[in-house]
DNA sequence: GTCGAAACTGACGATAATGTCAATATCGAC
DNA sequence: GTCGATATTGACATTATCGTCAGTTTCGAC
């Protein structure tokens, strides 16, 4: 047993670095399909095709799209939440951390539009009643962390809800503009003209969080 | 000639409604697969079958799921329209513009999940690269409706292009939020806590446009 | 160089969904 | 009551997609 264990204690370099190799061309191929198709129109035969490989290789790595599917979004939302992480980090109080929070956004968005695509998807299929399985934890996570950041910034203790609901104005808010503005505007740069409007949506959505806080107490004074 | 059409000059009453029954049937089926299986995977099959009439008939009625598609977010869209034209009637100025308007979101989305899971969908699968056809012009219609009731009550000439970018602001902040509190509001009353976040919306949009305007001018005083 | 394990392949059977169509039913007009 | 037009039906041919599997290739260890 232990001889055999021993057959192969170490994996090898070439042949790992191969197989993670066509482990994310299938992942970028997928992006792209589910760019274009949408994740239920995208079929298995295109993905394997895009990413130059045979389809039982597909089958190979992945048991099934759904898994595909719930590997892509986890990755996809954990470096959203780590882009939020690093662009957040110093930021102490409510304006600068929604200023931040904004701009974490617009800079994932605008580095990989397949990926704000697959967030969208995501997001829509979750409102069905028969949405992917194992896509709802990352989601989950992302606001919470979200959470994490208003609660660290926010002097008072705010109950949970509330809470929710400000995390979810935000992101709602940055998101349904985004992609209304992806429809909407036909000519203009979409990312620039997002991104001038950084300020303005800080500004608007601290006064959100003013108006809609329960509690009298006003710890910033963001109508100057 | 003459004689054949005056043959069936005018329809008849019970063949008539039983027709536009059918048809009803149909569109209602259909909103219901859609919003549980969402548009891609919902089958003509169980759509004529909730429905209760072969699917023979559905194909009577519709070329294609396609145009099905297009009726239904056509009439889902013209009604909320009027929902938003019927509440903004005589809202002249800018806050109470936004706040009618919101108001018209809640109470659309509210009185019918489908219609919004529709509605969602739809926008997701507007920033598809293959999307289906005919769902477009519907979209951009509602915003233009949004961009002349803004028109109408802002005092200055706007560019078309920040007009544009206020409405997609505005949309997007209603469903954005009301997606992601769909999602991530696990126990509480969704719509409630909407409606109950209306003013905190309308003045954060208002802050949003105030901030957004290029022009200095400040013909509001949204910061009493 | 040869052996075994891991990675890869694409043709194939099974299944599922689409859209068609010839036959049938319903209805109002005369 | 019968005729033509309109509406309805579900079995069927067609097409598309899935997931499997027996066989092949690649690679590192010895």
């Amino acid at each position: 047993m232990k001889n055999r264990l021993s057959k192969t204690p170490k994996r090898q370099s070439r042949q790992r670095r191969r197989t993670k190799n066509t482990h994310q061309k299938l992942l970028e191929a997928a992006r792209a399909v589910f760019a274009e198709k949408g994740m239920d129109l995208a079929r298995i035969d295109e993905i394997s095709e895009r990413a130059d490989v045979g389809k039982g290789t597909f089958y190979y790595h992945y048991k099934s799209k759904s898994q595909l599917i719930q590997e892509l979004i986890k990755s996809i939302l954990s470096e959203l939440v780590a882009t939020i992480e690093d662009k957040c980090r110093d930021a102490s109080d409510i304006q600068s951390l929604l200023y931040s929070l904004i701009g974490a956004h617009i800079e994932f968005f605008s580095k990989c539009w397949e990926d704000f695509v697959l967030y969208f998807q995501s997001r829509s299929d979750l409102i069905l009643q028969d949405c992917y399985i194992g896509i709802e934890t990352p989601f989950a996570e992302y606001l919470e962390f979200i959470e994490d950041l208003l609660e660290s910034v926010i002097k008072h203790k705010l109950p949970q809800p509330a809470l929710r609901r400000i995390a979810c104005a935000i992101t709602g808010f940055v998101s349904g503009y985004y992609s209304f503005a992806a429809i909407g505007s036909q000519d203009e740069n979409i990312d620039e003209a997002f991104a001038s409007l950084q300020g303005a949506m800080a500004a608007s959505l601290g006064r959100f969080i003013q108006e809609a806080l329960p509690s009298a107490e006003t710890s910033g004074n963001f109508c100057k």
